[in-house]
DNA sequence: GGGCACATTAGACCGGCGGTCCAACCCGTG
DNA sequence: CACGGGTTGGACCGCCGGTCTAATGTGCCC
């Protein structure tokens, strides 16, 4: 977390400093990206900086968190879908899983972020920030299935760590693949289904 | 690759030094890693060291050739399944998950190398790495999907690409939710067959 | 056996890293 | 004006991966 102090900044320097900490982390990935570049970008010493936040983790994780947040945000809420029946669970989550991706797709460097942020899991540097965000996103994850499995769209006969654990993946397999090719609205919206479908059968009683 | 050189050191030598490289490596992942302290506990100069390899990955690189060499050793050839229906096809892939898996779990050094591989997939130090290994499993992959399609396991209105991203997500979250549970011979071989199973539903045609 | 050429080793050195520290400065208050 | 806490600049630290070179083996040819 940044100190308190940080937010008491004029808003243009906040901004001065995210900015330039997006730019590096999405265009280098958290190991890579140079806390100095950032210093140096942002037009701020590295007293202040130290002044401001923790360190590079607590950097990373502040950014993360924003722009995360702003996406979601701008996706809408979390739908913990409450159909009564295996087709309607399964199209709300499709209808967000679109939005996610329409989102992401109008912003280049937060999807780079998003990337680096699913793809460093293993950092031992990241564990503290990981966590945090596991913690705000698993309830839903576990909602959502609870849900799922209520109008019988999921299966019970297996821990629900490891479903969101494989669920996780495929999306993150997905993503990193839809990533790597041209992302008109068109495709997406054909491919999206297809996902879902995937995930569907995998989970299905 | 490491220079030639290296491999005409006295066996003992380059055991020392794969040795101490496997246990920085595998205790630390790549990123975290010490050359440093590498070079320290194989008693070898820095000069020595650059004289063998080219460098921290080149090293990364060829433990993790080695080792994960050594364990697909262990677990027999790569079956590419020759089945003409598709209960033998996913039966004879089950019977090799299981082959890796307890060979993996003979061996935590090794394991925890090849989780951290297998999570290092961003790092763009690695890229040449992967690619190499990633060359050398996709053919088999693709063997297999083709093959499985052949006796009508696999769906193709798919593209290749998309299904071997999403099996490898699969395998990759299984592979990580297994080796942070208590790993016996008896558990594994009641949830291999579940996770054959979900791979099996999610291709499915 | 002596001299030479090449393979090998040791480790000082380099720039850059994340992180620490403290002197100097700013500015509101008495 | 003087003080004192909040803020800033940037020198400094130990460590990193990587480079370079002088010294040291080592085997071969005359």
């Amino acid at each position: 977390m940044p100190r308190p102090r940080f937010h008491k900044l004029p808003a243009e320097q906040q901004q001065a400093i995210l900015h330039a900490a997006l730019e590096e982390f999405s265009g280098h990935g958290f190991n890579a990206a140079s806390l100095n570049r950032i210093i140096d970008a942002a037009g701020i010493s590295k007293g202040s900086m130290y002044y401001y936040f923790d360190g590079k983790e607590d950097l990373y994780a502040h950014v993360a968190r924003v722009e995360l947040g702003r996406l979601f945000e701008a996706a809408g809420p979390f739908p913990v879908p409450s159909a009564r029946e295996p087709n309607a669970f399964w199209s709300t989550l499709t209808d967000y899983y679109l939005r996610i991706m329409g989102a992401l797709a109008s912003s280049p460097p937060v999807a780079a972020l998003a990337r680096g942020w699913v793809t460093a899991s293993a950092n031992p540097a990241l564990v503290q920030a990981q966590k945090e965000m596991e913690a705000a996103l698993l309830p839903w994850f576990e909602q959502a299935l609870v849900a799922g499995q209520r109008a019988r769209a999921v299966r019970k006969d297996v821990p629900t760590g490891l479903l969101i654990a494989v669920v996780f993946g495929m999306g993150q397999a997905m993503d990193m693949w839809l990533m790597t090719q041209e992302l008109d609205e068109e495709t997406l919206r054909k491919l999206v289904p297809v996902f879902i479908g995937m995930i569907r059968k995998a989970l299905s009683p």
